[in-house]
This record gives C-alpha cells, structure tokens and sequence, in this order.
RNA sequence: GGGUGCUUAGCUCAGCGGUAGAGCGCUGCCCUUACAAGGCAGAAGUCGCAGGUUCGACCCCUGCAGCACCCACCA
C-alpha cells in the first residue's frame, strides 16, 4: 500500500486514539510485574476546557508516560478532574443570573443539583480535548463514576477520603475553628485564602486627618477614611518625643464623637506619615494584632455585603460611597488636613478582582506549621527534588513563614465540612450526622454549612487517588509518584500543601520529582488574555480555523464589549488566513521543542509550522522508505549475504547517539534537546545525507550491497519512529504499522514497542570518521558548485588529491552530481576551481569564471589567513603552551597545520590566477 | 523592602572555561520521480554594560543597567 503524498493529521490522528483506548494500551494495574512509574495528572476544572497551559503540560506529561511504557515500565498516569468550588460556582451563578435568579432563589439542593447536572454536561470536554491531543491516560483508573474521565474530586471515594482527613486532623488538633480576621471576598460572600488575594499597585490618595482632644489634636494619615467609623484607639511609637505626653489621654473620634485612647505600640513607624495611626482592629490585618495587645474592643462597621453598619450616620453606604460621604463631611468640619495622590497597594480576589475585606468571622483553619516541617526536610533530603533545582527555594520560602490556612469556604460547591453544632452551639466533627448525633448524646443538630477550600481535596489527591484511607496495592505500588508536572503559579496552592498531607498521612513523599513547566505566552511574551485576543485554543492548531470563526469566537461572550474592536484587529493582524491544521503531532512536537528551562515559554506560530513540516518530511521518507522496500528482500533471512558500506555503518552508529541524547533529554527533563536530537537525526542525517546515498548505494550496489541498504533503511527507519514516538504519537503509530513487518518488528502497536536503547557496540567510529570526512568533501565540492554558478542538474567531474575513501566518492556521485571522481597524486595545473577538505584537495573539471573564482580563493585565503594568526597568536603565548592542558595545545597546533596546508594549496592557485586573469 | 529569573543572529530561543549554534525569517539558484510543507548554497551576532579571576571568559566572580515575575502588615 502506498502513503499519500503529504501527511493528513487529521485521518491518521481519528484513526488511532480509539483504538488504543479501547485495546487497553493505557491501563495499568498495581499487580503488573513490571517496575512502576506513576504521573498524577494536575486535575483540570471538570467544567473548563483545554487551554495552551493545559496543552503543553499534558503533551510533557504523555511524553513521559509513552517513553517509559515503552521502556517497560508499568506506566499509570492517573486521570481526573476537579470539582473547582469556586470557579465552578461562579460560572452557574452567572446562567442563573441570565435567567434573573440568584442561587438563594433556588436554595441550596436545588442549586447544587443544578451544578451537578452543569458538571456532566461539561465535564466531558476537556478530556474529550485532552484525547484529541493525544494523552495516553488511565481514565479507567479512580473511575468512580463510570465516565472514562479518571476520578472527580466529589465523587463518593474522594469524598470519603477528604473527610476522614478533615475528621483525622480534628482530632490531632491541627483543625481548630475560630473567629479571626480573614481575608472577605464581598461579592461572592465568602472567606479566601491568603494565597487567593492578589495585591497590586494602584494610584490612590493619601489624606491627613485631625483627632481633636482635650488642649491638644493628632493628625493621623490614612488610605481608608470610611474605616475611622470603626477605630478604637490612636497609636504612636513609644519612643516619639513629639507624642509622649499624649499617650494615656484621649482623642475623640471625627464625626462620630467616641473618645478612643492614645496608645504606644512599636507597631507604629515614626518617620512615617505624622507618626500617628488610627487604629481599626476589626478591618485591617496590623491593627487587629495592634487590639490584642492592647485588648482593644472590636468594632465592626462593615457587613459582608461591604456595606457601613454599626449605627453609624453612614450605614447602608457601600463602603467606597461612604469613603467620599465621610471625607465631604471631614472637610465640612476642617478635620481634613490634607489630601495627596498616593501609590498604594490593594487586596483584590483571585476570582472575582474585588477589592478584599478584612472582616472578622467565624471560619476553620488548618495549624501549618508542624506539617511545614517535615515537608521541607523532605525537599531538604532530597527526596522531592524540583526541576530546575531554583524552585526549591520558592518552595523553601513559602514554607518558612507560612501561616496557618483558612479552609472554609461560604460556598454551596464542594465538600461540606463535617461539622455539626447543638443548639448551645458545641461542636461536633465526624464522619457522619449519625457519628456526630452519638457524640452529641442524641442531640438535635445542625450542620455546618460551609464547603472547603477546593485545594483541600487536592491536597489529598496523590493518596486518595490511589484508595486511602484503605490500605491499597495502589499506594505500595504508585506511592510515591515518579514526577509531578505542574506550574510555578501553584506551587504553594498545591504542591507544598500535596508534600504535607502526604506526608502526614502515608508518611510517604508524594511524588519523587517535581518538575515547573514554563507558562505559555503568545508569540511576542504577553500574557494570553482573552480581553488581548491573543489566546490560542490548541484545537484549533490541531483542526485549523478561518479567519471568520477565528473571529466570531474570540469576540462572544466578552465581558466588555469595547474590547471587540482591538481583538478583532489583533486576530486580522496575526491570523489574517485563520489557523492552518497543524495536527496534535506537530503541536506536541513544539510544545517539547520550546520545552527548555526557561520560565515562560513564547508560542510562535512559526514555530509551529516548522515542525508540522518535520512531520511531513518523515512521512515522505517512510513513503521513499516503502517505495524502495515493500516487496523487496531487506535483508530479514539471515543466511542472504549482507554488504554493510560506512555510510550505512554510519547511520546505525549515528542513532546511537541520537538515542543517547534523548535518553539525557528525557531524564533531565529537557524535552527541548529531547526534540531537537529526533530532529536533527531524522532530518539532518537521515533524511539529508543517508536517504540520497542509500538511492546511490540501490542504484550501483551489488546484491549484498542493496540488501544491506534496504536492510539498514527500514531498520533505522524502524528505530526513528519509536524513538520519536513519545513526541508524536499519531503518525509514528501510522507509519509503524507499515515500517515494522519490513524492519522485522513484530507487535500490534508502537505504543508497546521497545524504546530504542543506545546500543554502545553499534556505534562505529571509524564510520563516523569517514563520513564526517566525505561530507566535508562534498560540502566543498557544492560550494563550488554553486559559486561556479553550475546548474543543478548538470554532471561534472573532480580531481581530487590523497585516497578518497569509498564513502567519500559514493557521496560525491550522490550529493555533489560528480560525474567522475578522479584521483590524482597532485592537482593538474589549471586555471579550475579548487578547495581543500581535509587532507584532500579538490578541483572541478569545469571551464572557469575567471574573475568569480579569483574573488572567492581570496576570500578562502582571506579566511584562512585569519584563522591561522589566531591560531598562531595562541600558540605563540608562552603562557598558554605551559599551562594549558596539552591536549587544547595540540589540537591548536593540529588546527594551524591544517589551516596552513590548505593555505599552501590555494594561494599559488590564486598566484596562477593572478597571472593568467 | 526582600527574593528569583532573564538580557546571545531580524524574531523565538539553546549553549559551553578552549573554532559562537538551532528553528523561523532573509538572499541567490533549482518544480532533480520521498518531500516546493522541498533541495542546495549563502548573508547575518564587539554574546546588556563595567571591572575582576584565568594561559584563555559568552560561560566563573563583583558591581551596574534594563525587563519579567514572586513574596512582604508601613497607616
């Protein structure tokens, strides 16, 4: 059967997924003999979809499932989604306000059955992308549900274990429950976390406001001034001259009349603003800490709706109304000093860009810090090490100061805490209501209606995922997973809270190697942002787009809608013929390509298409490969005689080292040499050099000759696939499946091929000599060519000095179109073009252009002449010859003689030139 | 205020104490029966700046500048 002419991604990549999925490549069981090697897949929104973060992580992660299942490993890269509280919420919340309605409208079951059915609806996207792209997860595996989508952090079994967690931690005491001053997200009604506030620069004022007291007044700065309703107390530093004599009296609070104390606290720095503070212990962080230690009372002004309260003349004010509403009156009093523009820094919510409220609440904390301990000793040991290592100190910085986490949420999207209070208001934490009504003695209870933190479950994932709290085969086997991949931004939200659980909880790390892939940037560096216009969808580099759909989706459902007109202009600038269908082959490929160390990663297009041409190319050399092969004898009946050339010893020995660079690649992590060594191998040498001496070899080879030609053809061609297999699933599975019987490699699937191995006793260095050599020898012989200016196809003949080996002259005739290759003790006098290549002299046998050729020996000699006063230079330094190890001394001096031999051939000829010309 | 990373060809990025690299782009010539999504040849970089270490620095050290990001309670 022949190929067609170019790749089609599309036929070939719907053709395989199915088929692997349904013959079970991708399972793993706990009871497989072979060695394990486990991924836990970062859970994705249930509800989201495939976003290029997404795309690129998954493409590394699959790279590393595929390479190891072919190495023999027992591979399990555990699927799932995430229940995403908060995200998930907002989104539903949004479609009941389409249909004017609030969640409180619906109550609470009715809301959540609503997301419930949200969640099947949608769930099934993001893994339907996610095989699309080509990921050989285990959806089979913690598949509770029954979707083929791994597990959901709701479902039963999760579930179980997020309680037995929050119960099991209860009990230690590191769970504790308690009004404290946490960050309010007033819109969504809810507490988040520390990690879930995002504080950013903005330009503000600044005012100055007068405290009058008895025979004396204090001016204070604030940012806040609406928040003077709630102070307590004026603070200055202990030691401030200008204010000693004050501390101990009163001033009376502006436009309220409270008489509020002067107090001292170290707190308060002198030499800024007037020195003097107002402090608000129920809405600010520092101030709340400034009232404990002065046992201050708390007054609350704020309601969690942000709105004034507390019978002041302000309440039902939304806070920023009655920040202006509070300043025209200080003014109307002569109480405002001052006012000044100011660069302060706000408190705004991860979700909902809010701006936060410290506001005083009851909520559920857990105790970090003696789980902090050992989960930086475990980095500390080693047995979690970051890739690249310079993470580990984010890690280590984070956990050093960490504070402890507040985990409840006031939402109606997740786990509910397993708590339940009587009517006195005790507390009961438990498993179940029936647990909880036992302890209570019997009593009526009420549960507590709040959800937890959505990380909390994933926290847990890398045991509950394997069947805790049972004691499982899984977790002997996939406990501790082989690596995480995951970004930067979540380090702290996940990773280090993954490191303590598990480590709490199994005494086991979670995972042995953590490694940061790069955030996913446009082309230029920017942030991909919807509102840009700039966001990519991997699908549409897989499938293609148009220009008019490109746009139609960029543009719907925008939030504001002046943003249209610069996305649309921004698309027609940078896609003005859509997206071409790159294929998931060539977008995994570029994904690994761009895959360095480097924190971000900029995605260009270009890029993109370079290695969906890579693609193509392998697939016309399997075309060639099959046109020369299919039907014919490649050498598979061993007692057939076999002629092996260096050319063909060489790119078997050349594969060895490509496949050693990508067994370095893959175990550090650097997918990008991992691709650029398949790359180079496949094009640059196999496709470059081998593939046209192998048609030289077929065309004039005796039997044995092309029998071995063939024979190393399908072989390599064979080895190259499965090497690149990991990068590019589809179209090695495709071109396998025609490769493998020629090359005498059985099996129904590439996927469970053998990974080639560098085999050292393959690799041949007198081989590699010599082709390095004829190559040399051909690159000089197309350099005169082309300058020469002889037309492509036009045979010519050489001269050529010193013993050209059989490589050196099969090439010749191959890449350089010689006609004739003859050998010759010294170059014939002649007016012809020449250029050395090693200890080789070469001439053209071609009538020349006199002045071109003159031009170009001087620019050689020119060339030469450069190298070799460096080379002498170096050599002339005393310095160097003595302290420099004697090999870079003799490769120096190699190098000079080799510059000058060459020199010594083409000045003369230049000379005669000269002369002639 | 602390901390991290980056600065190499037009663009996006590798790199290493001993001859500056890749992809894309660019120039010229070729529709040579695997591939024009291709072939061949070529141009292109005082490796951010200034010092230092070294026989030798793009690489190591110090300082500086610019860019990006993270953390932090200065009202």
């Amino acid at each position: 059967m022949t190929l067609a002419k170019s790749f089609d991604p599309k036929a070939i990549e719907s053709r395989w997924y199915a088929r692997w999925e349904e013959a079970g490549y991708f399972r793993a069981s706990a009871d497989s003999p072979k060695p394990p090697y486990c991924i836990q897949l970062p859970p994705p929104n249930v509800t989201g979809t495939l976003h290029m973060g997404h795309a690129f992580q998954q493409t590394l992660m699959d790279a590393l499932i595929r390479y190891h299942r072919m190495r023999g490993y027992n591979a399990n890269w555990v699927m799932g989604t995430d229940h995403a509280g908060i995200a998930t919420q907002i989104v539903v919340e949004r479609q009941l306000q389409e249909e004017g309605l609030t969640r409180r409208d619906l109550g609470r079951e009715k809301f959540l059955e609503r997301v419930w059915r949200w969640k099947q609806q949608s769930g099934a996207t993001i893994t339907r992308q996610m095989r699309r792209l080509g990921a050989s997860g285990n959806w089979e595996y913690a598949d509770a549900e029954g979707l083929k989508a791994g597990y959901f952090t709701m479902d039963a079994r999760m579930s179980r274990a997020v309680i037995e967690v929050f119960v099991r931690l209860y009990e230690e005491g590191l769970i504790y429950r308690g009004k404290r001053l946490v960050n309010w997200d007033p819109v969504l009604g809810t507490a988040v976390s520390d990690l879930e506030v995002d504080t950013e620069e903005e330009d503000g004022r600044i005012w100055e406001i007068r405290y009058p007291g008895e025979g004396f007044s204090l001016v204070v700065a604030t940012t806040r001034p609406e928040t003077l309703l709630g102070d307590v107390a004026v603070a200055v530093h202990p030691e401030d001259p200008r204010y000693a004599a004050f501390v101990g009296r009163t001033v009376r609070l502006p436009l309220i009349g409270r008489p509020i104390p002067v107090i001292a606290d170290p707190y308060v720095d002198p030499g800024f603003g007037t020195g003097c503070v107002k402090v608000t212990p129920a809405h600010d962080f520092n101030d709340y800490a400034v009232g404990v230690r002065h046992g201050l009372p708390l007054v609350q002004i704020l309601t969690l709706e942000a709105r004034i309260t507390g019978g002041t003349p302000y309440d039902g004010l939304e806070r920023f109304e009655a920040r202006e509403r509070v300043l025209a009156d200080l003014r109307a009093q002569g109480l405002l000093v001052s006012e000044r523009p100011y660069r302060l820094r706000v408190p705004h919510s991860g979700r909902t860009g809010v701006v936060v409220e410290p506001m005083l609440t009851d909520q559920w904390f857990v105790r970090m810090e003696s789980l902090a301990r050992p989960a930086l000793e475990a980095v500390a040991r080693g047995e979690v090490t970051f890739f690249p290592e310079h993470w580990a100190a984010t890690y280590h910085h984070w956990l050093e100061n960490i504070q402890d986490w507040c985990i409840s949420r006031q939402l109606w999207w997740g786990h509910q805490i397993p708590a339940w209070y009587d009517e006195h208001g005790n507390v009961y934490v438990a498993r179940t209501e029936e647990e909880a009504r036992r302890k209570a003695g019997g009593a009526a209870l009420r549960r507590d209606e709040d959800v937890l933190d959505t990380w909390f479950s994933s926290a847990l994932v890398p045991f509950s995922s394997l069947g805790w709290p049972e004691k499982t085969k899984d977790l002997e086997v996939f406990l501790p997973s082989s690596v995480l991949v995951t970004g930067f931004d979540i380090i702290f939200f996940w990773v280090a809270r993954m490191v303590m659980m598990t480590l709490h909880f199994t005494g086991k790390v979670p995972f042995r190697h953590v490694y940061i892939n790069a955030i996913v940037r446009d082309a230029e560096g920017q942030k991909m942002s919807k509102s840009k216009g700039n966001t990519l969808d991997p699908l549409d580099l897989i499938d293609g787009i148009t220009l008019p759909e490109l746009l139609a989706k960029s543009t719907v459902g925008l939030l504001r809608a002046e943003h249209k007109a610069r996305i649309e202009r921004y698309i027609r600038e940078h896609f003005p013929h859509g997206i071409p269908a790159f294929g998931a082959d060539a977008l995994r490929f570029t994904f690994a390509a761009l895959a360095s160390f480097a924190r971000t990663l900029n995605f260009d297009l270009r890029r993109c298409e370079g290695y969906r041409n890579f693609c193509n190319k392998l697939w016309n050399a399997a075309r060639f490969v099959l046109m020369n092969t299919e039907g014919r004898d490649c050498g598979l009946d061993p007692s057939a005689p076999v002629a092996l050339s260096s050319w063909d010893r060489w790119i078997v020995s050349a594969l060895q080292r490509a496949e050693q660079e990508v067994a370095e690649g893959f175990a550090g992590y650097r997918f990008d040499n991992v691709a650029a060594a398949i790359y180079r191998f496949i094009w640059d040498e196999y496709c470059d050099w081998y593939l046209e001496v192998a048609k030289q070899q077929l065309a004039t080879g005796g039997e044995a000759a092309q029998r071995g030609t063939r024979r190393t053809l399908v072989r390599v061609l064979e080895a190259a696939l499965r090497l690149a297999h990991p990068l590019i699933p589809f179209i090695t599975e495709e071109l396998w499946q025609h490769v493998a019987p020629l090359a005498g490699a059985a099996g129904e699937t590439i996927m469970l091929a053998p990974y080639p191995e560098a085999d050292p006793s393959k690799r041949d260095e007198a081989a590699e000599r010599e082709v390095a050599l004829a190559k040399e020898v051909v690159n000089a012989a197309r350099n005169l060519r082309s300058e020469m200016k002889v037309a492509p196809k036009e045979r010519i003949a050489f001269w050529i000095t010193g013993s050209p080996s059989a490589a050196t002259a099969t090439a010749m005739a191959a890449l350089a179109r010689a006609s004739e290759l003859q050998v010759v003790a010294e170059l014939p006098a002649s007016d012809s073009p020449v250029a050395a290549a090693g200890p080789h002299r070469l001439m053209a046998r071609i009538a020349v252009d006199t002045r071109a050729e003159r031009e170009r020996l001087a620019r050689e000699i020119a060339r030469l002449e450069g190298e070799i006063a460096r080379a002498r230079a170096k050599l002339a330094n005393a310095a160097f010859v003595e302290r420099a190890p004697a090999q870079v001394v003799a490769q120096e001096r190699a190098r000079l003689a080799a510059f000058e031999a060459s020199l010594a051939q083409l000045r003369p000829q230049l000379d005669r030139l000269a002369a002639s010309g």
